[in-house]
RNA sequence: CGCGGAGUGGAGCAGCUGGUAGCUCAUCGGGCUCAUAACCCGAAGGUCGUAGGUUCAAAUCCUGCCUCCGCAA
């Protein structure tokens, strides 16, 4: 088939790479422009655009896609079969929309309608979700809302953002390869889906760093979704006597009977570091200061200090 | 030229107002113990990221480069 691709992030180069080496014709890339990126702002190409040009095909960045006339006329010229979409990071409109033969899907990292937006990864472990998925859509205007052709389940407790992300990332680019392939051969009658039920529908905005600030007043529970939920971007933190610092693998430690200060750290060991909360222990395996690599409890007390009974949260 | 931290024996750090490289853990050998991530004794292991410069003398001061990291995006 012939195919638009539209991607930006990391979660969008898979589903790429297997359409291609299914033999299918990549038209065009389409993807974000080029943004200055960490230190020393540095121009950096999105993954989606180093992907495609190291496969050798053609890449546009459109700044926006809504009112331009020149991108659009691109597309339509094209005269592509389907356009495949997967965290592109801009709204199309009507008219791209309808600018290929059989429209455009969607491949969304969430059980539809739950979490329709930009992080279904990050807040369906952060609600505590035991399930979360993949599903993939005929795209309409609105935001996630296209009827919903196929749908996957996996279990998810106790994954990392970053585990959850690479799972559902592959299973996506395994979706929409054999819906592809389906399609090939069916035509319109494999993309025929079912509508969403909006009154189910709920919401999963952008990730604001100042939501991975872990608040010890909350449950063990809560902590442990959230440390999970933010690793490793933008990672979850605290304060330890005034200085960040970063926490990741999370673990509870079991009911807590003290009357210590929610965030009082009750014991510093190889473990780790046991973290009250307001109603158990939680036990944090790895920490990060400012300017230090991540790392285990245990190695970083060789040689530095972690004093017991510190009060965590304190700016 | 966005701001800043760091590169020292296997790991994590100290030493950095210049003059024989040190700590904790790990490793190896030995001892004690019913026993231990315990304890005691001993040993091995480092061209101090790299290239230059200053100096009688640099891990320690100066300059370029490489790599890693936090903030910010």
């Amino acid at each position: 088939m012939k195919i638009i691709y539209m991607g930006t992030p990391e979660f969008a180069v898979e589903p790429l790479k297997r359409l291609k080496a299914d033999g299918h014709e990549i038209a065009l890339v389409v993807t974000q422009p080029d943004r200055p990126k960490n230190r020393g702002k540095k121009m950096l190409p999105t993954p989606v655009k180093e992907a495609a040009l190291e496969m050798g095909l053609e890449v546009v960045q459109p700044e926006k896609v809504k009112g331009n006339e020149e991108f659009l006329e691109k597309i339509r010229e094209l005269d592509a079969d389907i356009a495949v979409v997967a965290a592109y990071g801009q709204i199309l409109p009507k008219e791209v929309l309808e600018a290929p033969r059989l429209g455009c899907l969607n491949i969304h990292a969430s059980l539809l309608p739950k979490l329709r937006g930009a992080a279904p990864i990050q807040r369906a472990l952060l609600e505590g979700y035991l399930y979360s998925g993949i599903t993939i859509m005929k795209m309409n205007e609105g935001l996630d809302t296209g009827d919903m052709i196929d749908k996957r389940i996996v279990s998810i407790s106790g994954m990392t953002a970053d585990e959850l992300h690479d799972e559902l990332m592959d299973l996506g680019a395994e979706m929409i390869s054999e819906l592809l392939g389906l399609a090939e051969t069916q035509g319109e009658e494999a993309l025929r889906g079912e509508p969403q039920d909006d009154a189910q529908a709920t919401y999963a905005p952008r990730i604001e760093k100042t939501e991975a600030l872990v608040d010890f007043n909350e449950t063990a529970d809560d902590a442990f979704l959230k440390i999970n939920a933010m690793d490793s971007w933008p990672g979850a933190y605290t304060y330890y006597k005034g200085q960040m610092m970063k926490m990741k693998d999370p673990e509870w430690y079991g009911s807590d009977y003290t009357d210590s200060k929610c965030g009082e750290i009750l014991e510093v060991s190889k473990k780790g570091i046991v973290i009250k909360c307001r109603d158990s222990q939680l036990l944090v395996k790895t920490i990060q200061f400012p300017g230090k690599r991540a790392m285990s409890v245990a190695e970083f007390i060789k040689g530095n200090e972690l004093e017991e009974g510190v009060i965590l949260g304190q700016e």
